[in-house]
DNA sequence: AATTTTATGTCAGCCTTGTTGACATATCTC
DNA sequence: GAGATATGTCAACAAGGCTGACATAAAATT
C-alpha cells in the first residue's frame, strides 16, 4: 500500500508516517528496560525475605495488608490476581509466624479482616524503604516533573478497567 | 522528638525537612504502580504463549535471541540471570519446536550461536507488538519529553554495575 | 424457618520455572 | 599433553502458580 488514497495523503503526512513506524517498529527499548528494571527492583527485598524464610509471594501479601489494615481476603485476591489456594499457602505462614493477624469481621462475620502485627509492619516498612531508596536514586537526576510523568505512564500501562481501582488503592479514596 | 536540637533546626529547614520525609515515607505510589503495571504488561503475551504451549520463560529466551541473532548461551545466561539448567529446559523446547536454531560457533566451536527461525521471529515480533501497543497507549497522552524521562528512570532503577551492559544491549553498541 | 448464596478454609495433585550438585564432552589455550 | 572453558545432561528439590472438590459458618432471600 505505498500509494495512499489522495484524500488521506496530504493530510498530516508526518503523523501518518509516525503511525506507520510505530505500527511496524516495536518499542524494544521500553520493553527491555522494563524487564531489567523490574528484575533488579524486586531483587533488593529478596535478600532480606530469605532471612525470614519468606519469598516474593509473602512480600506482596504483607505489603498490601500492611498498607491497608482491615483488608479482606476477597480484596486481596482481587489485587494479587491469584487463587485463594495460592494465597492461603503464604498467608497461613505469615499468620503462623506472627506477621499478620486475621480478625473476624464485625459487620460481616464471614469476612476475615487482615492486619499486620507490629512485627509485620516493621518488615513491610523495611522492604518498602529498600525499594524507595532505589526509586529515589533513579529519580534524583530527573526533573521535578519526571515523577508525575512516570506515575502517569505506569498508571496507563494498567488495564483500563482496573485503573480506577488501582488509583483508589494507591492514592486513597479521597483523592479524586 | 518535636523539639529539634537548636544547632540543626535553623540550617536549611526546607531541605532537611524534605530529606527527613523521604527517609521516613516510602514511595508507596511508585512501588505499587510498578507492581500493577508489570502485572498487566506481561499478561498480554501470556495469553498467546499459552496457545503455543510456552510460558514466560520461553518468551524471555525467544525475545533476546530474536533481538540479537548469534547470541551465545553464556551471554543469554548473563541477561536472564538464571542457571544453565533452567535455561536449557526451555531452550530445548524452543529448538525442538523450531522457534530457535543453535549453530556451532565459527571462531570458537565450543560456543552455540542462537538464532530465531522465521517462525521464531514471527512469534517474537507478535509478542513485542502486543506489548508495544500497550506502551504506546500509555505514552499517547504524555508529553514528548516523557518517553526520555521514563527510559532514564527505568535505566537508573537497574543495578549500577549492570547499567552499561544493559545500555549496550538495549540501545546497541554504536550509541555511546 | 428453610433455603440459597457468599466468604473463607482445606485437601490433593499437577505444572512451570527456579535452584543445587555431579558429571560428560568437545574445544580452546598454554 | 594439561588445564581451562563452553556447553549439555541427569537427578532431586523448592516456590508459587493452577484446578477441582468439598466443608463450614454466616448472611441474604424467600
Amino acid at each position: 500500500m505505498p500509494d495512499a488514497i489522495p484524500a488521506f495523503k496530504p493530510q498530516a503526512p508526518e503523523q501518518s508516517l509516525d503511525k506507520d513506524i510505530l505500527a511496524e517498529m516495536p518499542a524494544y527499548d521500553l520493553i527491555e528496560l522494563f524487564f531489567f528494571a523490574y528484575r533488579d527492583f524486586v531483587s533488593d527485598p529478596d535478600r532480606i525475605l530469605d532471612e525470614y524464610g519468606f519469598g516474593r509471594a509473602h512480600h506482596r501479601v504483607l505489603h498490601f495488608v500492611s498498607r491497608q489494615p482491615g483488608l479482606t481476603i476477597a480484596e486481596l485476591l482481587d489485587i494479587l490476581r491469584i487463587t485463594k489456594q495460592s494465597l492461603n499457602r503464604v498467608l497461613k505462614e505469615l499468620i503462623e509466624k506472627n506477621f499478620i493477624e486475621s480478625r473476624t469481621g464485625t459487620a460481616d462475620r464471614r469476612q476475615r479482616l487482615l492486619h499486620a502485627t507490629p512485627q509485620g509492619h516493621d518488615l513491610a516498612l523495611k522492604l518498602a524503604k529498600l525499594q524507595t531508596r532505589r526509586i529515589m536514586r533513579a529519580l534524583s537526576g530527573a526533573e521535578p516533573q519526571a515523577k508525575e510523568a512516570i506515575s502517569q505512564y505506569l498508571l496507563c500501562l494498567i488495564d483500563p478497567d482496573d485503573r480506577e481501582h488501582v488509583k483508589h488503592l494507591v492514592f486513597g479514596p479521597d483523592k479524586t
